[in-house]
RNA sequence: GUGCCCGUAGCUCAGCUGGAUAGAGCGUUGGUUUGCGGUACCAAAGGUCGUAGGUUCAAAUCCUGUCGGGCACACCA
């Protein structure tokens, strides 16, 4: 209603001479269609009664734009305006905003590492980084999809060690003995037995760290004939074929491409060097690090004694990399919300090469996942929650709930589960809550989606243009509702927060629910408009199950 | 100890760029029902928005203190 604001905003300007940009907020379907509190800012900067600078408002406003059907005053000094029914129908046809056509985003998550196991955190980064990109998407950015792995790194060196134990030396031929659906799993008992180990034996601990040093020396060397470096590439690969397979069946969007950590490792070092003798870092204890004191923050060490980069001289190189490759316009990275502080640590000593990088980029992180209970589903051994587990768990839940084990349902109970909430705090999942068919769930709303395209299959429907007007109070409310989804999908663009568009499609539901159990459709005097109104709300519904890549089938 | 995040009905969460009686689901209690998929609808009970101050015409929302919880703080990622 880019018109009223406009509107309103010269009313202000002719009553008050003054200039101010009017927003329309959605009131109380009692009070309104939109509703602005202009007035009571003005009255203060006028200082004079705001319930009477609205009444003056209202009245300058009534009759100058055609769609307004009812201006009003009302509580302290808001302004309320009604729609007319054929203004509210352009309102429900109007599209999400293209905020961010021709822009170029680079959107990082899922992130597991290669030799490890993925675990619950994976699964809620996965399904949440895949809405953002969505979300961006559908603004009308080009997005690339990035995941980046460490390939090095300790953990490798832990794994690498217990499977050639396991293996019994350096035999790559023996691998072959490893069924290949099992491959996953097995390459996570590794790492536990090589994670104990390391805790363990400091014999053990001095030979894993060795092994780290060889896979790091492996890609310096190029190395792909040597027996370990068979074990290695070979093991490697299972982990990108087991979580392409996971992907693909939690039915996300595609990966441009993994990043593997050892693909960006020399540009971190090199990086690191360079910044060192332009002063950004310094030596200290045989390590190189960067101070963050003097930033509030605090130091980390970028190369290690032992000469090896960490984390930190990776994302360094990582950084560069995705602005050398992409030249993005904002650069999206979603994580746990555990390294917050690593990561302005980080970007703080990235300014120094790259500040536009820095500005560019948006570091969005959420809370672990818990089971109901407060059981805390993350920890450094084997007993840590899998992310296989938590999928298990909804199939179960499921089953037990309703007889039959539906991958659709599943996805959609599981999805719905961790993107309703606010990305940010920790999630309590409760696998039973997410496969029920009543409340708040995804499950819910593919059954209120089936329920209506299931009347519009009992017609000869066709979607032609029809004229809105004298709606009865039930299909106004309806289709009032219908018309607030581009906002709602603007906001969430805006934010980057799915969990807006979770919570419209849910009200959305109900509104229609409310509707459907008081007017009859089919049969009825009003059936042609009204299947009009049905039709727009199953599209509404399943763009919006769409945006977060949740099938809404016709059926359930 | 220092820094960051969080604390809203019994439970799980919306609301937080300040605005009209703080919303929803689950659970609880009570209704509707031979009707297009009742997996629904209607209604009730249930909240000093951790707590104490401050700013403001107006605070769950902003600021400060405080209590409680989580995370991070040098060679893991």
């Amino acid at each position: 209603m880019k018109d009223l604001e406009l509107a309103v905003a010269q009313a202000c300007k002719d009553l008050f001479q003054t200039e101010r940009a009017v927003e329309l907020t959605r009131p109380d379907e009692q009070f309104g269609d939109y509703m602005t509190n202009i007035a009571l800012h003005l009255s203060k900067q006028l200082n004079t009664n705001p319930r009477e600078v609205a009444q003056t408002i209202a009245e300058h406003v009534k009759g100058q734009v055609a769609d307004i059907e009812e201006v009003s005053v009302a509580g302290p000094g808001f302004i309320n305006f009604r729609l007319t029914d054929s203004a509210l129908f352009k309102v429900a046809q109007s599209h999400p905003a293209q905020s961010l056509a021709g822009k170029t985003v680079v959107a990082e998550y899922s992130d597991p590492n290669p030799f490890k196991v993925l675990h619950a955190g994976h699964l809620y980064t996965t399904i949440t980084g895949d809405a953002v990109a969505k979300l961006l998407e559908n603004a009308g950015a080009t997005v690339h999809r990035l995941n980046y792995g460490g390939d090095v790194g300790l953990h490798v060196g832990k794994t690498m060690w217990a499977i050639v134990q396991f293996l019994g030396g350096e035999h790559p031929e023996k691998l072959e003995s490893v069924q290949s659906a099992s491959r996953l799993e097995w390459l996570s008992e590794r790492y536990v037995e090589g994670n104990t180990a390391y805790e363990d034996s400091e014999t053990a601990k001095a030979e894993i760290v060795a092994v780290n040093k060889r896979a790091y020396e492996l890609h310096a060397g190029n190395d792909h004939d040597s027996p370990f470096a068979q074990i290695y590439w070979t093991c490697r690969q299972w982990s990108y074929d087991g979580f392409d397979a996971f992907y693909e069946q939690l039915h996300i969007n595609k990966f441009e491409k993994y990043v593997p950590e050892s693909t960006v490792t020399q540009l971190g070092i090199d990086m690191v060097q360079k910044g060192l003798s332009e002063g950004v870092f310094e030596q200290s204890d045989g390590a190189i690090v960067f101070k963050g004191e003097p930033h509030g923050l605090h130091t980390r060490v970028f190369i290690n004694s032992g000469g090896l980069p960490t984390y930190e001289a990776k994302d360094l190189g990582l950084a560069a990399s995705k602005w050398q490759e992409y030249h993005f316009d904002l650069s999206v990275i979603i994580t746990a919300n555990d390294i917050v502080e690593y990561m302005k640590v980080v970007l703080k000593a990235l300014e120094h090469f790259y500040p536009k990088v820095v500005s560019r980029s948006k570091h969005f992180t959420h809370g672990v996942i818990k089971l109901p209970g407060g059981v805390k589903m993350s920890s450094r051994k084997g007993n840590i929650l899998r992310a296989t587990d938590i999928l298990q768990a909804a199939h179960e839940a499921n089953r037990a709930a309703s007889g039959q084990d539906n991958q659709q349902t599943v996805l959609a109970a599981v999805k719905y589960a961790f993107l309703k909430q606010r990305i940010g705090g920790d999630i309590i999942y409760d696998p039973a809550e997410s496969v029920a068919l009543e409340g708040n769930s995804g499950p819910y709303l593919q059954y209120a989606h089936a329920r209506a395209r299931s009347i519009l299959a009992k017609t000869d429907f066709q979607d032609q243009s029809q004229e809105f007007d004298h709606l009865e109070a039930g299909e106004r409310s309806l289709l009032r509702k219908i018309g607030e989804y581009a906002e709602t999908v603007d906001k969430a663009v805006e934010e980057l927060m799915p969990h807006h568009i979770c919570t419209y499609l849910y009200e959305l539901a109900q509104v229609f629910n409310r509707f459907y159990e008081h007017n009859r459709v089919l049969g009825d005097p009003r059936q042609e408009l009204r299947l009009h109104l049905v039709s727009a709300y199953a599209n509404t519904l399943e763009h919006g199950l769409e945006l977060l890549n949740i099938p809404a089938p016709e059926h359930m």
